[in-house]
DNA sequence: CAAAATATTGACACTATGTCAACTTTTCTG
DNA sequence: CAGAAAAGTTGACATAGTGTCAATATTTTG
């Protein structure tokens, strides 16, 4: 019904035509000026659209990012969701450094993006909103992993998986934002190796 | 000379007078409105000063908050310098917990400061950098320590120092933050044992 | 005491935000 | 298909905060 209305209302096509032109000039002036710097103005200057309609379309420069961090955030669900039923301790291991640095790569790839999120994490309160949900699905499936590996005799047990996905997960959340400010390019996956050695030497000793 | 003058001189004394209403008054209007919402003007009213006074003393908002960040510094600082030449793998482990504690216990006691200069560091560049050098002290002296550790046949070998010390740091950094956000508060001793138990086991083990 | 040095002040120029009444465009209806 | 209704767009405006600076006040000096 909505689907119908949306493809055949010419009312609404526009409406998503100039959401999009929105959304495209967010993209670009994001990572040019960013998040502070960045203005209302300078977006809807490039959209080629009139002050007020940033505001019809979205609440305002926070909305507009979180909108634009979505493909950034699939991205990583995608990696906190792969498959973790290893066998042995040995594949337990491999699967973690496996991770790690999908993780790191990401951080690494997706670099301009984050940097602006970095950014307004501390400015926006949705932006520190939406990057805790990706925060917490991660540590869920992490301590989803541990509690795994312990009940499968592979990890030392008498420890709480959340908290110890959360020490884990912080780490690795810290060199992520290292990497986006552009240091330890060379070294990633020496950090990779680092984080996992740890991880694994500590739980599965 | 100048200690000279700045006692005698009526002048300098008054400027002094000022300095010190204006940080009262930061102290106070900070942790009650966070760093954003904080106005110069709410600080100069309560100050009883004028305006401009605010600009002649600090070059902004960021700066009154960096030195009022000071004190908070000399606390930390005096944690991260805590000897560490454990005779023995137990020892070291004792020495390890004990200063992981005091540094969560930390991120307690200074909570509502801390939450104001978390939210500046994310907008201010000079609140930022005054947070770098508090961490890039910590990972020093962290690295520090496991290079003593392994040079004396108690840790592991084979890994950066300076790597495993900043996953380390990074760790705790986080719950502190969590913990300044009012989080985990009654769960505070149980993560710091999750914490050193994963860092010794992963390196001790 | 007058001049010099220093400190304080608030008005001003500037920048950005978010709102809203007027306007334009599209769809619906008799 | 005319004109009413609905949906979308717009920029002027009110508001709020920043940082600067010429004027003013206070203190020291000769």
């Amino acid at each position: 019904m909505e689907e119908t209305k949306s493809v055949t209302d010419g009312r609404h096509l526009r409406s998503l035509h100039t959401r999009h032109k929105l959304l495209e000039a967010a993209k670009e002036v994001f990572p040019e000026e960013g998040f502070h710097k960045a203005t209302i103005s300078q977006i809807i200057k490039r959209a080629k659209t009139g002050y007020g309609t940033a505001y019809v379309h979205f609440t305002g420069k926070d909305d507009l990012l979180i909108v634009l961090m979505e493909d950034v955030m699939t991205a990583f669900y995608s990696i906190a969701e792969l498959p973790f039923t290893p066998a042995s301790r040995a594949e337990a291991e491999e699967l973690i450094l496996y991770q790690t640095t999908a993780f790191l790569r990401m951080a690494e790839s997706e670099r301009k993006m984050l940097q602006v999120f970095g950014e307004a994490i501390g400015v926006s309160a949705s932006a520190s909103q939406k990057w805790a949900e990706i925060r917490e699905r991660f540590i869920n499936r992490i301590a989803q992993d541990i509690a795994y590996s312990q009940q499968n005799g592979l990890a030392r047990t008498g420890l709480d998986p959340e908290l110890v996905a959360r020490g884990w997960f912080y780490s690795h959340e810290m060199y992520l934002w290292e990497i986006v400010r552009g240091e330890h390019q060379a070294q990633l996956d020496e950090i990779a190796k680092t984080l996992a050695a740890i991880y694994t030497g500590g739980l599965y000793s």
